[in-house]
DNA sequence: TTAATATATGAGCAGATATTCATATAACGG
DNA sequence: CCGTTATATGAATATCTGCTCATATATTAA
């Protein structure tokens, strides 16, 4: 309890502004951190990578996870929630599939990066 | 339509070989996932936007984002170990910058799909 | 050396999250 | 209608996460 906001330590005011204006072009913070957070689960990210360029049914993807039908349903409900996964139904089965490309544009992109790392810790 | 063998329901066995295959293109899915988790927080995305071109403080992204300073480190700590940030020491201050373009990269694509969304939502 | 500044870090706790279990719903067959 | 299949969902629980607080480290100044 040292310091209060109002007699916050600040050392560059000007690239506070700075920062807040960058700030600006990203509007809902909140929006993309939620995206992140729904992507960044090895099974719900398992899973998305799973749907590109295909439809999966729930106990399909509850294999491929090696978890239960209901933890995947579970999972699966929040990637919908998100918008990131729609589903068809073909009588007793729910098909899932990606809404769009981002998600694999994410994933090319994040696979690069650590791809760099590891690149860079074998070198270094 | 075929059942399989050892009690766990599978309805399309060659969709779960293709997702099988994809994966083989994403090798380091926990890395990545990592990776999005890292980013899946609203104080640590604000703290990669306002790195965008230029380097900030601890005190700086504390007051930035309205916490305290050890909040503020916890978090950076967690944006170094995965290689996000970097930092230099000029005298008593560490100045923190992006290690690379990613973050950027993923964070205009998680902007589109938001914006895709929003979009979405007032039209329909 | 002592004091001050800037940041890092470990412990402990409150809140979030993922899984399991039980139950609910929806479609189909008899 | 009833029973089965495929999936959804709520509650309970175990685990994880992020914060605060206290303390440690590193640099500079006196």
């Amino acid at each position: 309890m040292n310091q209060e906001l109002c007699e916050r330590r600040i050392i560059h005011e000007d690239r506070l502004e700075k920062a807040r204006k960058l700030m600006g072009e990203f509007s809902d913070i909140v929006a993309m951190s939620d995206l992140f957070k729904a992507i960044g689960d090895p099974g719900r990210l398992q899973i998305l990578l799973a749907l590109d360029a295909q439809e999966m049914c729930v106990c399909d993807l509850a294999a491929l996870l090696g978890v239960s039908e209901s933890a995947a349903s579970h999972q699966i409900r929040i990637l919908r929630t998100m918008n990131l996964v729609k589903n068809r139904r073909e009588g007793q089965v729910l098909y899932y599939r990606l809404v769009d490309d981002h998600v694999m544009q994410l994933a090319r992109v994040a696979r690069d990066h650590v791809a760099e790392l590891e690149q860079g810790e074998t070198n270094g």
